[in-house]
DNA sequence: CTGAATTATTTTAAACTTGAAGAAATGTCT
DNA sequence: AGACATTTCTTCAAGTTTAAAATAATTCAG
């Protein structure tokens, strides 16, 4: 594109353009990704009949401190709020999950763990612990120190070029 | 866990084990890689009509020299078989993609482009790149470089540890 | 050549996911 | 109060995804 003139690419061999170097690194991060995704699909189903949402969905509400509403729930996951909605729906007939009607507005609801919930979390999040860290076990401390500082950074513009309308965690 | 004696935690403000570093990275690579696919699915459906999975198949059938099995397609986008049997038949609806049976072995189809999936592609390409690009503006070429390396060394830790089973494409 | 394994794919059922449309409750502005 | 917008959530249709079972074609041992 930059050389609609026909002019000899006397750049041959030079560093690789911005774009090129960003989608060969998106891709290679999407494939990495989805390999360790994909393991933990497979352990959660195998060892505790679990889904990776179900787990996520239970992640967020064990972290959050008090009980969350659906809306928080789906900003937490990056999910649409129908999908929140199939998703707690599902744990709750499981018993997992414990559903509230706010009583200053009664559109919302409060959702939270169960101690069934809690406990079958627990479970899972010690599986998944070890797991991803038995995934990444070739990977020095200095090198895993790294990748998380750029991928800091790489975060950061992402969230800023996409208006930064996703409203994840602000916790770190 | 480690420190079920009661025993102070002489460790306070030391390096975290591999283990909390290893989630801590899984989750923030995770959360990236979400926001991201987020952002092309919106781009694709709005400016292209069209949707990530079906991008992704036809890149797989771009990129490769030649036609594809069914089998072949499943393995290089990591999605299961009947998986890629539901969108082959969709992108074939549109007269995106033309399957034919190997003479060969009559159980497997050859899958390929038709002019009009190589044009949609196209179009879908460019967007997708310039996309990408413009999300990781904000990274230096230095960090760029730095972290594609890293993710690599990931990447390989994690297929050896998985049994590399996962045929992915070698290349590079 | 026959029948058992193997391979490639499709089918199926259930779950997940999205975006859009709708319903219900709340808020705001006369 | 009344009208209108906004927020919160659910419903809906279509598509995506998976694992498991079924189908069909090939290969191979005997």
């Amino acid at each position: 594109m930059k050389d609609s003139l026909g002019v000899v690419d006397l750049d041959a061999g030079a560093a690789p353009p911005h774009a090129k170097q960003s989608l060969r690194l998106w891709l290679r991060m999407l494939a990495t990704t989805r390999i360790v995704e994909k393991a933990i699909r497979s352990y959660l189903r195998q060892e505790c009949d679990s889904t990776l949402p179900r787990f996520d969905l239970l992640a967020a509400l064990d972290r959050a401190p008090d009980k969350l509403t659906m809306g928080e729930i789906s900003s937490r996951l990056l999910v649409s709020n129908g999908n929140s909605t199939g998703l707690v729906a599902r744990l709750h007939e499981d018993g997992l999950v414990l559903r509230e009607v706010d009583p200053t507005d009664r559109r919302s609801q409060f959702v939270s763990l169960t101690p069934a919930g809690r406990e079958a979390f627990r479970a899972m999040a010690k599986l998944h612990e070890d797991l991803v860290d038995h995934m990444f076990c070739e990977v020095s401390d200095s090198d895993m120190e790294s990748l998380l500082n750029l991928v800091t950074k790489l975060s950061k513009s992402v969230r800023e070029q996409m208006g930064a309308s996703h409203e994840t965690d602000p916790e770190s």
